[in-house]
DNA sequence: CCAATTTTGATGTACGTAAATCAAAAAATA
DNA sequence: TATTTTTTGATTTACGTACATCAAAATTGG
């Protein structure tokens, strides 16, 4: 049987008051009297019953989410994700909320961030827009001591306590290698649709992408980079444009939202041509387009993975205890037409 | 607030003694007056805080896992990961067991399930051996109300209440695809090493991949499927023979274990030859193998997800709870050398 | 209609922890 | 040493559920 507070008690010499002062830290014990209940405490190894614990103090994780209002599929699809962990509320004893705010727009970010540090939430998680302001304020929650996760987009050289996300630049270089090996050697050039160079994890799977694409397929040349906004008209007059006036595109590398313009674009523009196209995020569309060929690949990131791992996380953090990392670590998903869920 | 045992009573105008009695099936509850009491159970949206009663009946989950005794790097792994978990025992209310039986041996699985179904475990998780006897075993236990799921290999047909485990004709599927595309059009032999075609999921991995291979890549011919019986020293001479006497081969799919051997092979006789390589299992040999470049694409499962869901799986069956499905299925992951974790 | 039986209610204890109160003991200060 | 202050102990209630016991009420059988 595992050890309770009884035990420590006991083995401590002191009375069931004091082991309590001592595990939820109130005030009115003296130095030595601590260090001995502190002491039995790691010799019997004891660890808190997290859940007898929460029972006793009723206790509820307010939960906050902040994305950006974006509208495409992946956004969408994120938020359906969270709505499900709310209906999963009850049992796991949280309370979560979800505010949007304005895409791209770091000040709306940062006010955001603001109203929460007065409101004190057990937990925040965000999809960050990369910006020194809101680093800063990322930075001043994480002070006052409410645990941060960042959320499909990084903050690096913050505070925040994990990163619920793939790992974008990794991303690329996959993108790149998969591209390059399926197009066997040939000789041409690539397009690559970006939603913004503005947010981080699209900077990154540029990166990753055109650092492989150097190193190990010289005959593939990469056309300047189209930014869609993610937003599917755009990406479709971009694409249909660019394969209208260059027929020595040969693939495609699609690392941002807005994939229904892109497929639209391939169907009138290529349906002849043999491209080698690779996007990213799984939805209705993309998924279609993979199983009828106008894809060949679609790399992606498990939404449903990152909000249920943010939410554990954040509860484990608020109590101060571990994470199992390897069960927090997002996967790059490659889905070819064969393994799709 | 969610609603309580008291609430219900309340609501039913009934004692909290006779919701009780409902709610645990206990006798002594008249038909109408159990009635009232699902009625206002439905109506409230009740669900028992399991915490709380975990903690009231002093419960844990005694589970057992049994597992082939197969000196190979994924056995090994699977190994690692239930011991893992047992070290979380105390959190999670868990108290798991290790069996380990003769690998490609169905009475011994058979003797083993017997013997399990006396001790009555809260649930059982198997790799399954695939022979009607398993199947019936596996029943009997399900029958006798012992949750049961199957790890890394199924035994469909059976009563078995989930598979923790990759599809693995998706996965040969998966190779197939990758090595055509990887081959680009290119015409040769391609080299099947298995483990043994006794069990299901390598069965399965082939059956994939031969009807991928048949369909889309018809320049690409498939020798006749080796045996390696997840041993590296068998693997070892089996490729090393086939490499020297035939210079067609231009590809292989290594579908079960024993990659030390097929790795050894490949530096030893086709350190010179461009073939293209896909393997199953990440181990340390296999990470390094991608990196290197003697393999080109290794497909995985996540050993360590296959336990947690299983354990997950069980606990919540034994509790009559519903599983978060998305959260429950285990993917095929594709590791080139850019997304090693 | 009475007795036997079944059904229901009332109540208490337990699980492991949190949190509060009040009294007692110990330490620090005057 | 007397007094104040700090530290500690003892005890109680609570969280939501499980489970047991005994008494009271309702129903059934004869």
């Amino acid at each position: 049987m595992r050890p309770t507070v009884h035990d420590i008690a006991a083995a401590a010499g002191v009375s069931l008051a004091t082991v309590d002062r001592v595990l939820n830290q109130r005030p009115g014990v003296r130095h030595v009297t601590r260090e001995k209940v502190e002491t039995a405490i790691r010799d019997l190894g004891y660890v808190r019953d997290v859940a007898a614990a929460n029972l006793a103090k009723g206790r509820v994780y307010p939960l906050t989410f902040i994305l950006p209002a974006s509208d495409n599929s992946f956004m969408h699809g994120l938020n359906a994700e969270i709505r499900a962990a709310i209906a999963r509320s009850a049992a796991e004893r949280t309370d979560i909320r979800i505010v949007e705010v304005p895409a791209f727009d770091p000040q709306a970010l940062v006010r955001e961030l603001e109203t929460l540090a007065a409101e004190k939430p057990s937990g925040v998680a965000l999809v960050a827009t990369d910006a020194p302001d809101v680093r800063a304020a990322v930075d001043r929650l994480v002070h006052d001591g409410i645990p941060v996760v960042t959320l499909v987009s990084d903050l690096t050289g913050s505070l925040r306590h994990h990163y619920a996300g793939v790992d974008n630049i990794a991303a690329g270089r996959t993108a790149a290698r998969l591209l390059g090996r399926f197009l066997g050697g040939a000789r041409g050039e690539i397009v690559i649709l970006a939603g913004s160079m503005l947010v981080r994890d699209h900077r990154e799977r540029l990166e990753g992408f055109a650092s492989v694409m150097a190193q190990e397929f010289p005959a593939l040349h990469l056309l300047p980079v189209l930014e869609g906004r993610d937003d599917p008209e755009v990406a479709h007059m971009l694409i249909a444009d660019a394969l209208g006036k260059n027929d020595g595109i040969i693939g495609i590398y699609s690392l941002g939202a807005g994939n229904r313009g892109l497929i639209r674009a391939l169907k009138e523009k290529a349906a002849d041509r043999s491209l080698t196209v690779i996007a990213h995020e799984l939805t209705a569309h993309t998924r279609a387009a993979l199983l009828d060929g106008t894809i060949d690949a679609i790399l992606n990131q498990d939404a449903g993975h990152e909000v249920r791992s943010a939410i554990r996380v954040l509860k484990a953090k608020a109590d101060g205890l571990a994470v199992i990392d390897a069960q927090e670590r997002i996967r790059l998903d490659i889905f070819l037409k064969d393994n799709l869920p």
